[in-house]
DNA sequence: ACATTATGAACAC
DNA sequence: TGTTCCTAATGTG
């Protein structure tokens, strides 16, 4: 449940805490026995997220492609090393390095673990791949994909997607220009082409209703009618989300919001968003009550009202 | 105990 | 457009 500040989030943590360290790599649920046993002793170069996409290329060459899919998650363990503004913590001589257990999927949770429980940790359900060094446990259950690729085909897989704002940092006008083509170019609603990945990377559901409605946008708007400039502050406030997401590990989308409100809504679901979930409660603008309807097989949310 | 649901996408017609 | 896959939490009886 994961959308692209969490793949983001995930590809951060294991640069901290994987790349570079030789790995045990193994398949306790056993659905990726032969792949693990090409990675296992191997060493992971880099981690990088791409939309929705894990690329973890390794010093034999192969590159672990990961899709979380609706409900895949990593389980961290050990000496799980601090995000801060989304990377390494900053600072701090020996920031206190607890051991503790994250979980990065849909919503992150995290405890810190009692001494004296087991190392390395049991698996529990059903852990697709376990990375492990000798302080720091990853666990992958429920992914969509998790395969072992060449170079080639780890390109292949980046060049059918959208741009993604992280990736394209260097390039944010550009790539919003390609955006801009893309969408403008068809027929088809813009609320179908946000979450297509091949035309803009690592929007999901909860972002992209909630990008429509801060642009109030009608999500059934052809995308050849939505003008240029629309397109483009639809790209901009996305790269802001995404940063915002990366940083907090939540998807807050209200822009409406003071400190006190903001610390609120971070720790209540409730009060995340404008209109996502939200099917009968009151616009938080407007107070119509906010619409569910079917958009290519995935609920859409929007406010009738607001969203012209 | 069982059914439902989910922040996704590939595939078959 | 509908079906299928992957897993776990939540809701219902």
């Amino acid at each position: 449940m994961p959308e692209g500040h969490t793949v983001h989030r995930i590809a951060r943590q294991l640069a901290l805490d994987v790349v570079g360290r030789p790995l045990a790599v193994s398949s306790p649920q056993g659905r990726f026995a032969d792949g693990a046993a090409r990675l296992d002793g191997r060493t992971m170069t880099a981690a990088s997220a791409v939309g929705k996409q894990l690329l973890c290329p390794f010093d034999s060459g192969e590159v672990l492609r990961v899709h979380l899919g609706l409900y895949g998650a990593w389980d961290f363990h050990g000496d799980v090393s601090p995000l801060v503004d989304g990377d390494r913590a900053r600072g701090s001589l020996g920031a206190p390095r607890v051991r503790r257990a994250v979980r990065m999927g849909e919503d992150e949770s995290e405890r810190t673990a009692g001494d004296g429980l087991a190392w390395p940790p049991p698996p529990v359900g059903a852990v697709r791949v376990r990375l492990a060094t000798d302080a720091f446990v990853a666990d992958l259950r429920g992914p969509s994909a998790c395969e072992v690729l060449t170079p080639d085909e780890a390109a292949a897989v980046r060049d059918r997607l959208g741009p993604d704002p992280v990736d394209r940092a260097g390039d944010l006008d550009a790539a919003g220009r390609e955006v801009v083509d893309r969408v403008t170019a068809r027929g088809v609603p813009v609320g179908q082409l946000l979450m297509d990945q091949a035309v803009v990377a690592g929007i999901g559901n909860i972002y992209r209703a909630e990008l429509l409605f801060r642009a109030r946008l009608d999500p059934w708007t052809p995308g050849r009618r939505v003008p240029a400039e629309v397109v483009r502050a639809l790209w901009d406030d996305w790269a802001g989300l995404l940063a915002d997401g990366i940083r907090d590990g939540v998807m807050l989308t209200r822009e409406d919001l003071d400190a006190d409100g903001r610390a609120a809504a971070l720790r209540d679901r409730d009060l995340r968003h404008w209109v996502y979930g939200r099917t009968g409660l009151p616009c938080r603008v407007c107070g119509t009550p906010v619409v569910v309807e079917d958009m290519a097989a995935r609920k859409l949310y929007r406010c009738p009202t607001c969203q012209v």
